[in-house]
DNA sequence: TCGGTCCATGAATCGCCCTCATAGCAGCAG
DNA sequence: CTGCTGCTATGAGGGCGATTCATGGACCGA
């Protein structure tokens, strides 16, 4: 009860095992052995308690504790490097903030939203090296990334219950208004099929269908809003899309607004608390807020 | 630049440092040597390449680097802490949530203010062990203990300006209102001297001051508000009061409210960003806000 | 100059963590 | 059933980092 004392080798343990599925895997990426590993975990349990991998032939699976220790493993383990990364530098404001800056976002988040956002921070604080990975928004999406200790800030579309998921932190950035596109000059626009995709949260639009005369003639499923975009400009039907996934749309196409009553959502970030507080997170927010207004306005 | 790893003792080494003001005071408290602790400062300096304290025959002192480094430190620790009691203990909800909590308050919160609300902790989760440390409200104030990680949770009045200090979170719980009080059945109180005192944060009432059409016949100041309030219910002068310093004020005194122009100040909870979504603070600031209303009406 | 308070330093030691080698276990193919 | 191929578990031994002990140096005040 005493001797609970977690190295940071051991939170990097943790966070092998569970990302590789299996010691003999987690000694390979530590550059060590399986049986460090096995040692070390089951040093952890011992210190803990708690049994945190299930063990079996085909490798190691966390067990509901074990998820919930290497969430926090890998949490700390960014804490440990953000401190070293603002104790070197110098105080906030007076110097240099740096390091790596890992972002979580949805395809056309990453692809229209982040880009300018992330030339200002390039100019503002030159010293962060920001990373961008697409998710699908889908499941615990963005959000879970953060949560789960694998991006420092996310860029989530945030659902009409709580604005941020419990145990985190964020803000809403923009609304912004769903439209109707379609294959330019069709005369009925209406009657094509309709393309969807597996990430479009349907919730948004649903009371809006609900208040429609009309249903389309059709649905068909893509993979994604590009490849929607993709099929709508070669004609083969319509789709309602947020604008943001309609920022890089062909002329082939045409939007036409939905009118005053047109659905919209919400995009915001997300992070964790712990990382809010810390100034490359900061910056990045400053600079996400700053384009606030003209995204809105742009979009 | 590559083996930067800080394990736990040497993050409770710094935090032991800062704390003591010198490295063989800091090593009778971790139980160990100051060989020890030099080897291990040194250590840390070398691996981050940043001189962390200032060693004089007084001791040792923090650099503006070593302080951001405690600071860390003791975020980082508390992390790991909260990490194993989460691990341990089931989900949140489904188990027990336990352990200390920190609390730090300042005089008359500690005495009218926290009481009732952890009784209701201790009901609703009888597995938290709180304590509270009374702070002064002056300089960085109970906020500061906050920040420093020494406590998890402040009661703090809010200034005028931002309601909580950058890096950390919190929330206003309860707006008061100055009264005047003065020794039962005086003729005249206001001619008596004003009885003041340190912590008192006259921005609160400067205004009000500004606006009146008398000033005190004298100021004395006392050593905080319980002394402040015993001279007055000696007879010696009259004080302008929050109501939360007066809640056990006793009959020798006479309290007059000031009228819809009066003077008020904000209370409120500041916490760090990282303990914000721990059980035990989300348990405790539940408990606060749900005694928000009760307090304010009566106070 | 002496006695007291600090921190620094070097060599010896202790303990932890890792490696190596090996054992155990489950599936699968013959 | 046997041998092969994934896994993990385990015990013995070694290396290296952390701690200690003993000492030295700097500074201060009497």
């Amino acid at each position: 009860m005493q001797s609970v004392d977690l190295g940071p080798q051991e939170l990097r343990t943790l966070v092998a095992v569970a990302d590789e599925g299996g010691f003999s895997a987690a000694g390979v990426r530590l550059g060590s052995t399986q049986s460090a590993v096995s040692h070390a975990v089951r040093g952890i349990e011992r210190k803990l308690g708690v049994v945190l991998f299930e063990r079996g032939r085909y490798g190691a699976r966390p067990t509901p504790a074990g998820a919930r220790a290497v969430a926090h493993a890998r949490r700390v383990l960014r804490m440990l490097e953000v401190m070293v990364a603002e104790t070197r530098g110098g105080d906030e404001g007076t110097a240099v903030v740096g390091g790596p800056l890992r972002i979580a976002a949805f395809r056309s988040a990453a692809l229209y939203l982040l880009p300018p956002v992330l030339e200002r921070l390039a100019v503002s604080h030159p010293g962060i090296e920001p990373t961008v990975r697409v998710v699908r928004e889908v499941g615990p999406g963005t959000a879970g990334e953060v949560a789960e200790g694998r991006a420092d800030l996310g860029i989530a579309t945030v659902g009409t219950g709580a604005p941020v998921p419990p145990g985190l932190v964020g803000d809403v950035l923009l609304e912004e208004p769903y439209a109707l596109v379609h294959p330019v000059g069709h005369p009925a626009p209406r009657s094509l099929p309709l393309v969807d995709w597996a990430e479009n949260c349907s919730s948004h639009t649903r009371a809006w269908w609900a208040a429609q005369d009309w249903i389309p003639a059709a649905t068909v499923r893509a993979e994604d809003d590009g490849a929607v975009l993709s099929m709508v400009s070669s004609g083969f039907g319509m789709a309602i899309m947020p604008r943001l996934s309609l920022t890089g749309a062909p002329p082939s196409v045409e939007v036409t607004d939905l009118g005053a009553e047109r659905p919209t959502r919400k995009v915001g970030y997300v992070t964790t608390p712990e990382l809010a507080a810390t100034s490359v997170v900061r910056a990045l927010v400053r600079e996400l807020r700053a384009g606030r207004k003209p995204q809105v306005n742009a979009a």
